[in-house]
RNA sequence: CGGGGUGUAGCGUAGUCCGGUAUCGCGCCUGCUUUGGGAGCAGGAGGCCGUAGGUUCGAAUCCUGCCACCCCGACCA
């Protein structure tokens, strides 16, 4: 076989930038630091989405959509979530152009400055909080629990396909409630969906867990995450939950009356994933092949090819792959039939390989005469000859399987990937031979975190939420420690 | 944003030091033969050499600005 993938030994992430290249998911665009999201792509986030979608409707969110643009004077209530944004904010200074004098093109036109700046969102809290006060009055009117699909900026000044973009697509759950302990509850809740999102969707084994102070959200009471293991050792951080107390309350004033008539701050949380997603999906299961797709993501699951010598056979092949089709279509499984007669089926099976597509049917003028199709797994690459008698339950069996396996493989790769240490050398060796989640004892001090970040680039990527206590000191400054934390290199 | 590198046809490249409008492979088009893992042969099309200036009789080549991408750092939910 050709080989035009670099491979993962050789260079992670040109292997990386080469399948979301070849797979035909994005291609940088004209504008620094965005991409092109290609239809291929898209259709992989189309298919997160809509699970992601129905799983926020089914705990009574829905959807609603605010401004791109953000006054300049809202963003900067908050001090913290200030501090957090500033330095990555594009801004918006004037509304018009016009012809340069000199007759070379466009010039911004200087007498259309605006009063105030507009900061195109890096994330929505403060104009929501700010629409909000106006939604809220009394405990009649909460829970308010909103999500909104939206694109986002942050002029990152690097940035790589999918994982960190300057703009991305997201959503956005912004919800209000009447007390702490609702807020919270639904910070959980939110969480719980996106590890169950990773695991029975992405087939991504994923760690519930807090964040430090030091990674917390900017201007959060806690920040809750999911956090998966990729296939070089490193983090990633696939998805944030955050308990937002009466922090953005307080700031846009938005009180409500309580039961007993008394006026309260409005408590909020705050969750999002993103494309960043696509990212985690490759980094996870592709192999030196090229993409490897979760069957529950796949937006496409099967594809079917003919083989054939001449004409006669051509249409007697597709025949009986348009039954198969048809069969596995009224299954529910989606089905692409390609009958081009421009490709040669060899292309057409690397072609559908490196695009990671699960399973893959050859039908042939002998496979026609014995009643049956070779079948092709995209994950273990294993080939078998299936009779076409209930092939659409054979194949929707296989799609099973081929989820339980990427789930089954991304896991015991993290249970290999995941170590203790109890001392400093032993902590540094392990992060330089292996990488991968280093259970180690922590202080609990930023300064300590920060040293460790400073010395190694791992950081703390979240304390567990299923943690035992334990006692134990602290890797770095020997001082006592009550359980263990998370640390890796991440993303 | 700092340091380093790169930019030549859709993609990957030679040519750049030592100026004379461009090489090769893949892909593309046409025809014939092919079709169970990226087909073969023959013919053909396609490039103001990232961009804007400058030097020169003449610039892919030398000089300057700008843009983009890659690597390293800083930064970063």
């Amino acid at each position: 076989m050709a080989k035009d993938f670099s491979t993962r030994e050789e260079n992670y992430s040109k292997w990386y930038n080469d399948i979301v290249q070849k797979a035909d998911m994005a291609e940088n665009s004209a504008v620094r630091g965005c991409m092109v999201i290609k239809p291929y792509g898209y259709s992989i986030w189309e298919k997160m989405q809509g699970a992601l979608d129905k799983m926020f409707k089914d705990t009574g969110h829905s959807n609603a959509y605010f401004p791109i643009f953000i006054p300049k004077s809202f963003f900067s209530k908050e001090a913290a979530h200030v501090e957090g944004f500033a330095k990555e904010c594009a801004v918006v200074t004037h509304y018009r152009l016009k012809n340069s004098p000199d007759g070379k093109g466009l010039i911004v036109d200087e007498n259309a400055k605006l009063e105030e700046e507009l900061i195109i969102r890096p994330t929505s809290e403060t104009i929501i909080w700010d629409t909000y006060r106006g939604w809220i009055q009394s405990y009649r009117d909460l829970p308010i629990l909103v999500n909104q699909w939206a694109n986002v900026v942050r002029w990152e000044m690097r940035t790589r396909m999918f994982l960190r973009t300057a703009e991305f697509l997201w959503q956005e759950g912004h919800t209000a409630h009447a007390t702490e302990t609702e807020a919270l509850e639904e910070t959980a809740k939110m969480l719980d969906v996106y590890s169950t999102f990773a695991e029975e969707f992405m087939a991504v084994p994923v760690i519930k867990g807090i964040k430090t102070a030091n990674e917390r959200f900017a201007g959060a009471v806690e920040t809750f995450c999911i956090e998966a293991l990729m296939q070089d050792g490193k983090a990633l951080q696939a998805g944030t939950s955050h308990f937002l107390g009466q922090n953005f309350a307080k700031v846009f004033d938005v009180k409500f009356t309580n039961q007993e008539g008394k006026q309260d701050y409005v408590w909020a949380t705050s969750w999002g994933v993103s494309t960043r997603l696509i990212g985690a999906l490759i980094m996870a299961h592709s192999d030196d092949n090229g993409l490897v797709l979760p069957p529950k993501l796949a937006p496409t699951q099967v594809v079917i090819v003919p083989i054939y010598k001449d004409q006669d056979q051509y249409e007697m092949v597709c025949n009986k792959a348009r039954e198969i089709e048809s069969k596995l279509k009224a299954r529910g499984i989606s089905v692409k039939f390609d009958d081009r007669q421009t490709h040669k089926p060899g292309w057409k099976f690397n072609e559908y390989e490196f695009k990671g597509i699960p399973v893959r049917i050859a039908i042939g003028p002998r496979d026609v005469e014995n009643n049956c199709v070779e079948v092709a797994r995209r994950d273990t690459l294993e080939k078998e000859s299936y009779q076409i008698s209930d092939i659409e339950n054979k194949i929707a069996n296989l799609l099973s399987a081929i989820q339980d396996n990427l789930y089954q493989k991304a896991l015991s790769f993290r249970e290999n990937s995941t170590h203790h240490a109890d001392t400093w050398d032993e902590f540094c060796k392990l992060l330089d031979d292996k990488g991968g989640f280093i259970y180690a004892h922590w202080d609990g001090t930023a300064e300590t975190e920060q040293k460790i970040k400073e010395e190694t680039k791992a950081t703390i990527r979240c304390i567990p939420l299923n943690n035992k206590p334990e006692a134990g000191k602290c890797i770095y400054s020997g001082n006592p420690s009550t359980q263990r934390v998370i640390f890796a290199r991440a993303y």
